[in-house]
DNA sequence: ACCGTGCATTGAAATAGTTTAAGAAATCAG
DNA sequence: CTGATTTCTTAAACTATTTCAATGCACGGT
């Protein structure tokens, strides 16, 4: 059930056994069915979420009513409106599903008792903090450095699975650009 | 010399006097003339900059040679290529003086030695971290959500005294357009 | 099997933004 | 003060992208 989750931690801090235990004996096994809500902008953000199975997205609704898409969480990503949980605001953010998935959702009080008995796991968040902040860095240098055509190829490249599973619209939600644009931009590509 | 310093952590963390004298004991004073470089891409960034006077960017040069401004730092903000100092990698960002600056410039290894002196600073600099990583996230949906114009607008409303301060085609790098077209928005606005 | 709705495609017309080039205005160094 | 450089503006031609509208397709629910 674990395994995912384990073996992610594991790519940055070393486990034992009891520590590993403990660990997986934090998070509520949640199951959302496509289109349902995991936290709505408004709401206080109480957890860190990764996605065991299924997909979710990230997005931000403009005064326009237009949603602009920050991130697609898949399996063995993590997730929540980081802002809000560290602050406890409320969130810009909303989370729903794109597929029907199944999430370890980790409290944010859970996480505390988590950094007091295993304090290297403040490194292992902080690491995702990091890691998520030269994400998105780069997304901005992409987006004010490229026309839309360079962005849907980069994303292409960078997230080839993702790409094949993710509806078009979508897609385009996440570059910034309109879905007839990125018709437009596949067919002119498939072309050449 | 230091209030500003002493000043801007104290938004956000409590020091006593011993703490304080300590603090302000680890960093070296850098001048800097329009134009020089503090840091550029491909070196390793050691250091943690607060700019006491005067005025950096950060900037990225992609293949065509141009320039993405990613942030501009006046008095009392602070600046470095984060990536490349904590993971102590290459720098891609350069940073250089739009005006003779003047600089308190924190070593890696001193800040090693700060947070096991006094450990609520790792605190402080995980807020400055978060603090980041949020306006880059608004930034992100900025720029994938309006217009150049837009964002020129609301640049203008955030930063009324950078606007003042900064060469026109500075900002039209930073917002992502050409010198020219913001010209032409500033032109149209005028006469609206 | 049928219907309804959401998704992708296409084309034409409009708007947003770039490129190139030239010249005016402001700034800086000697 | 003068010449050199940098910055800002304007305009025309071009490219990127949006908007709107129409069409066909596919899929989930009943």
């Amino acid at each position: 059930m674990f395994d995912l989750l384990l073996q992610n931690v594991a790519q940055h801090i070393p486990l034992d056994a009891e520590e590993a235990h403990f660990f997986t004996s934090l998070p509520k096994i949640k199951h959302l069915k496509k289109k349902e809500f995991l936290l709505r902008a408004g709401e206080v953000c109480r957890f860190e979420t990764f996605v065991l199975e299924g997909c979710l997205r990230n997005y931000y609704l403009d005064r326009k009513g237009d949603e602009h898409i920050l991130q697609f969480s898949v399996e063995s990503w993590w997730t929540s409106d980081l802002y809000s949980l560290l602050t406890q605001t409320p969130a810009t953010q909303f989370i729903d599903a794109l597929e029907d998935s199944t999430l370890a959702v980790f409290e944010k009080d859970d996480l505390e008792r988590l950094y007091q008995r295993v304090p290297k796991f403040e490194r292992f968040f902080r690491i995702m903090l990091q890691n998520a902040f030269v994400a998105h860095q780069q997304r901005i240098l992409q987006n004010i450095g490229s026309t839309g055509e360079e962005r849907y190829l980069a994303f292409r490249e960078k997230h080839p699975t993702l790409e094949q599973r993710l509806p078009q619209h979508q897609i385009a939600a996440y570059l910034g650009i309109t879905p007839e644009f990125l018709s437009k931009i596949r067919g002119k590509l498939a072309k050449a």
